[in-house]
RNA sequence: GGCACCAUAGCCAAGUGGUAAGGCAGAGGUCUGCAAAACCUUUAUCCCCAGUUCAAAUCUGGGUGGUGCCUCCA
């Protein structure tokens, strides 16, 4: 039996599709302004993980996510710079180049990750008619209205406002900041178009003169578009909750007259260091950063495993060294299964996917499936726990199937005169010349290279 | 000021009523000339107080502390 928390309800929930075994799923993805940082990321490995659970299950997946090209403002009241925008000044390039690049950058971090794509990915600018015809509908049946800057959602028109947050909006006009758009009927009414300010770089022709859609607009239309009124599961950060997922509950819902999705499902923060993750303070990390400290993307994906999605998961690179041991640690025992074999008894193993899935399907508790593997692992060795390995696998993501043997050193690209060293090496071994064979061990060492005895000899590998 | 989440060993982190998973680090040991690797063993009574219960880390109330949001943000 399958279990999510639903945000809405604030419970955890027995999950079954609206409808058949294909479940519809929408998940806020990226504005391509900037490189994706590791919060981000965690939110993709998140909406990754629901994905994957939901295959576990045997259901089928219609999975969009946007990608936001357009339109997003970067300061408060819906006024200021648009983030594309603002990009394209600094870098001197069109908004198009600016969002084609950081889009690729962003996919090529999935791959790493072992994010699968979803099935539809859309892009803003291409459903801009769709954004245009949500916005007339919203004015036609009065949830909107018309300013000299632009369309404004009406949320005394939509009294469950703030249903998802739990936030009254009586509670917010406490400490009311002050309004500068005095045109707006309600102080959270948001836009849904804005109209072109001269010189503004990305607009299309509208009813309303030439403009650009709001941001919340965007996720509406297309969610509407390619999954219908009334879907499965909305993914997205916690950040969402208040602001961004109100408003498209608001939109939908307004047009609708009933629900618009039926799981709201959100992925906790990423702090670093005990708090947030900020430009100014200078800590916040990218795929890049981590490669260039000696991590890989997938040591990332299983530090994330190891803590709930609903959980802060406080960055640092103590517990990155920390993951990144345990993964190696990890495939060494699983390779050393991968050549036994040696069988496991059915039973035992057939105990090990029960409490996986159990695990897994308890509203995709990672870090215990995780601690079920660790426990696996400690059987004898045997092929059986290695396919177990790459069963749990379709859930942890972290290529598990094609772990190779590393390659035994054949000393290639070593240097001529290293090899000699450890020639000489072996050799001072041999005649039990403890001191001299250490003094040669440190100097390869000190020329870059490590030098470990096996069984059979010795294997040099670079630094 | 409002809202939300959280508080488990040196660190990361599961566990939501029956006497504390897992990982990292540490300690001891086996192996090895020594190293490294590997393997074995070992390390907590769950922020505080009160209550409910035969039984609580786990429920309730009250504290204290942390984090996030309330402006864009995964």
């Amino acid at each position: 039996m399958l279990k999510f928390y639903n945000t809405m309800t604030r419970k955890k929930e027995v999950f079954t599709p609206i409808e058949g075994d294909t479940v519809r799923m929408y998940s806020c993805g990226p504005t391509v302004y900037n490189y994706a940082h590791i919060g981000n990321l965690r939110t993709y490995i998140f909406m990754d993980l629901i994905r994957r659970t939901l295959k576990l299950a045997g259901y089928k997946i219609k999975g969009v996510m946007n990608i936001t090209d357009v339109g997003h403002l970067m300061a408060d009241s819906d006024d200021g710079e648009d983030k594309m925008v603002k990009a394209s000044k600094e870098q001197k390039k069109t908004p198009y180049e600016i969002a084609k690049y950081y889009s690729d950058v962003f996919f090529d971090d999935l791959k790493k990750l072992n994010i699968e794509t979803p099935e539809i990915i859309s892009k803003a600018t291409d459903h801009i008619e769709e954004m245009i015809a949500f916005v007339e509908e919203l004015l036609k049946q009065g949830f909107a209205y018309e300013t000299s800057d632009g369309i404004y959602f009406d949320i005394a028109k939509f009294p469950a406002y703030g249903c998802l947050s739990g936030k009254k909006r009586e509670d917010q006009l406490a400490g009311a900041r002050i309004e500068v758009n005095t045109e707006k009927h309600n102080p959270d009414d948001f836009a849904v178009w804005k109209k072109a300010e001269p010189g503004h770089i990305m607009q299309w022709p509208s009813p309303w003169g030439m403009g650009y859609p709001g941001w919340h607009i965007e996720c509406s239309a297309m969610s509407q578009k390619y999954l219908g009124d009334y879907f499965d599961i909305h993914s997205g950060g916690v950040d969402h909750i208040p602001i961004h997922h109100e408003n498209e509950i608001a939109q939908n819902e307004a047009l609708t007259g009933t629900k618009s999705v039926n799981f709201w499902m959100h992925g906790e923060f990423m702090q670093v260091d005990g708090g947030k993750m900020s430009k100014s303070i200078g800590n916040v990390y990218t795929v890049s950063d981590l490669e260039a400290r000696g991590y890989s993307a997938l040591d990332f994906r299983f530090f994330c495993l190891n803590a709930h999605y609903r959980k802060k998961l406080n960055f640092t690179f103590d517990s990155m060294d920390a993951a990144k041991t345990a993964r190696e640690r990890l495939n060494n025992a699983l390779l050393s299964h991968k050549e036994s074999t040696a069988k496991t008894d059915p039973k035992i193993i057939e105990k090990y996917i029960k409490s996986f899935t159990a695990a897994i399907f308890d509203d995709i508790n990672a870090p215990k499936a995780l601690g079920i593997l660790f426990e696996a692992i400690k059987e004898p060795k045997s092929k059986d726990i290695f396919d177990l390995a790459v069963y749990f696998d379709k859930i942890f993501g972290l290529s598990i199937a094609s772990l190779e043997a590393v390659k035994e050193e054949t000393n290639q690209d070593i240097p001529e005169d290293i090899l000699e060293l450890a020639q000489k090496r072996a050799q001072a071994k041999k005649e039990r010349n403890w001191a001299l064979a250490d003094e040669l061990r440190s100097t390869i060492n000190s020329r870059g290279f490590t030098i470990v005895d096996t069984k059979e000899g010795y294997t040099i590998t670079a630094n």
